[in-house]
DNA sequence: CTTCAATGCTCAATCGGTTGAGCAACATTG
DNA sequence: CAATGTTGCTCAACCGATTGAGCATTGAAG
């Protein structure tokens, strides 16, 4: 096998294999890039040129290919966390449908910082990304707005937007779905449904407020009442939901919504704090198999994330913009039975 | 504002920025790039384009920029999977630590399947990475190999390879110090230590055979005896743990060493399933914080990613190659009680 | 009044592929 | 034997940013 990293540190170009070759660069690149058939360059030239390729390492230079191109495939993501269930599914698949349709994924995470979110579009839109999907941002019209000026399309997932097309879960049925298995069960377990709370997000959030709509519609069915002061909404983080519930002034019984497996850990971590406290029952808005193990989880709704892609990527994918400004996918309920 | 979308669907480039501020590109891309005073140009004209550029939208093309640099400050990471607490937090930290540094980290998963893994690296060295990062791959040094005759650096990260610097948790502590826990947790609970089992993992994989080590070093030195048939290693999967759990012949009593995260999925589904088994007690290697409240865990393993990636990024920062072939970073056991 | 340096730029080549246009050699048809 | 078609290539202009070389202009020193 000739190795070229020996004789020298470069890279081989097109130019290099054509010179071993003894044929043209444009050859060279028409027959690495397939398009050799069409240019009428002969099968025995190509054969030749492929093996000469593989013996020397070749790998294209992307950078060069797409300039010239002036077209990437490249699909960027914006996601705020890897590092629990739902976004760590959603990378995860959002990588192998790209890859299934021939596109190149590049995935960021930004912390669920504003300004990252925006430096992280912008940088996207360096790559010469084509689309941009948005996740769990805190302002995806101004991502929106910026990249339309920039002439990449941008698509909200899991959050709707004014300026893009969102693809997002059925926030309102699945938050009401969970809390009628919640009612049914404080109901069953405790022979009468005590006050129920609401746990996590953020009160500028969709999701939280959709959620937050499907709680109550559930609460109105059941006739049970409603009070502000059970909803605590600290934002997305396990140690400010320990906070909140740790100020909360709550009855020996109770039932807990929670909103996200992220508020989940601060409960948990309350629960855990306060043994006692083995009259409560909590459902969760999204789903986790070690919390689905907890002897007071009484359901979770998993977002139906390949669901959610699919539909993604039949945007993606289409060439025109006469998409439904907002798809709403159903979820998931998973109830849970303990003992 | 001036709005350039609406007029030409493409993106401004610096010949337009150029024309409109009537300088020439060249002062236009220093400008732009920050050498504007290494090249003399006065501060009166760096304003002026500076604020064109930003009435136009202008976002630099990284793909002209980096072909012509021929330098992409690009560092790739090959991760096997997203959706579980390890590889989310090392993807998750990864990607900031590198954007501390001014790099730019591009991940990508692969499934644990050792022809993605081969083709990841490839696609990130079409891209121009000038590092690459292998995770969890099935064959580290034949990505090393293909690496190097590119003349792109490896580094792996949690698991050791001959042909590149690697740098990993200390599994063989690691592990003893949590089969220690654990069999001073099964002698207090039940009086006398039973067999200890060994769940998850791969035979050939280097981290399962060196936490094996571990756990069998624990077992000696508390003068317990070990027996092959105690250990289960089908894989990487819930499933699959699942499956070799309901196959295998348990005492009433048992004390479970989990190699992973994943392992213990299926783990705890078993226990779910035999919910008479309230006499099990496992550990885990790997940390997860809804399986930290499960009542028989006993503790768990925590990998130290900062730690490592320190590690891992004084090598990708500094240019030569002086390194130790491999730096064993300790975990960090996190012992629970409940109840 | 020349000499020299400093200031503030511009020119043009370059990075590595891609692609429309075109050319030579040979075969086929009228 | 000329006209036309087919095969198998090559040429050269790009894509957009970068950068070494170089060129006016102004000011100061000798």
């Amino acid at each position: 096998m000739t190795r070229k990293g020996a004789v020298s540190p470069k890279r081989p170009t097109i130019y290099d294999l054509a010179q071993i070759a003894g044929a043209s660069p444009s050859a060279v690149s028409s027959i690495l890039n397939g398009s050799w058939k069409r240019r009428r360059i002969s099968a025995a030239t190509a054969e030749r040129v492929i093996r000469i390729a593989q013996e020397q390492g070749y790998a294209i230079n992307l950078q060069a290919s797409m300039l010239r191109r002036e077209r990437s495939h490249i699909v960027g993501m914006i996601v705020p966390k890897y590092d629990n269930r739902y976004f760590g599914a959603i990378a995860e698949q959002f990588e192998t449908m790209a890859r299934a349709r021939g596109l190149f994924p590049v995935i960021t995470c930004t912390q669920r910082d504003p300004e990252l979110e925006f430096d992280a579009a912008r940088e996207l839109v360096s790559y010469q990304a084509e689309t941009i999907v948005v996740t769990g941002a805190t302002e995806p019209d101004r991502i929106s707005e910026f990249c339309a000026a920039a002439g990449v399309r941008t698509i909200n997932l899991d959050l709707p937007g004014q300026k893009a097309p969102s693809v997002l879960s059925d926030n309102f049925g699945g938050a009401r779905d969970l809390t009628r298995l919640l009612i049914q069960r404080v109901t069953e377990d405790f022979g009468n449904a005590p006050p129920l709370w609401f746990v996590g997000g953020r009160p500028h959030d969709h999701n939280t407020t959709e959620r937050l709509r499907g709680f109550r519609a559930a609460l109105a069915e059941a006739q049970l009442d409603f009070a502000a002061e059970r909803v605590l909404m600290p934002g997305y983080s396990p140690s400010k939901a320990l906070a909140a519930m740790e100020q909360a002034d709550f009855p020996a019984k109770i039932g807990i919504f929670v909103n996200s497996t992220i508020a989940l850990e601060g409960v948990v971590r309350w629960l855990n704090d306060h043994k006692h406290r083995t009259d409560a029952r909590f459902g969760c808005f999204d789903w986790d198999p070690f919390a689905a193990l907890l002897a007071q989880n009484v359901g979770m709704t998993e977002q139906d994330v390949p669901g959610m892609l699919n539909r993604l990527f039949d945007i993606v994918t289409s060439p025109g913009d006469q998409f439904p400004a907002r798809i709403e996918v159903p979820c998931i309920l998973k109830p849970l039975l303990h003992g």
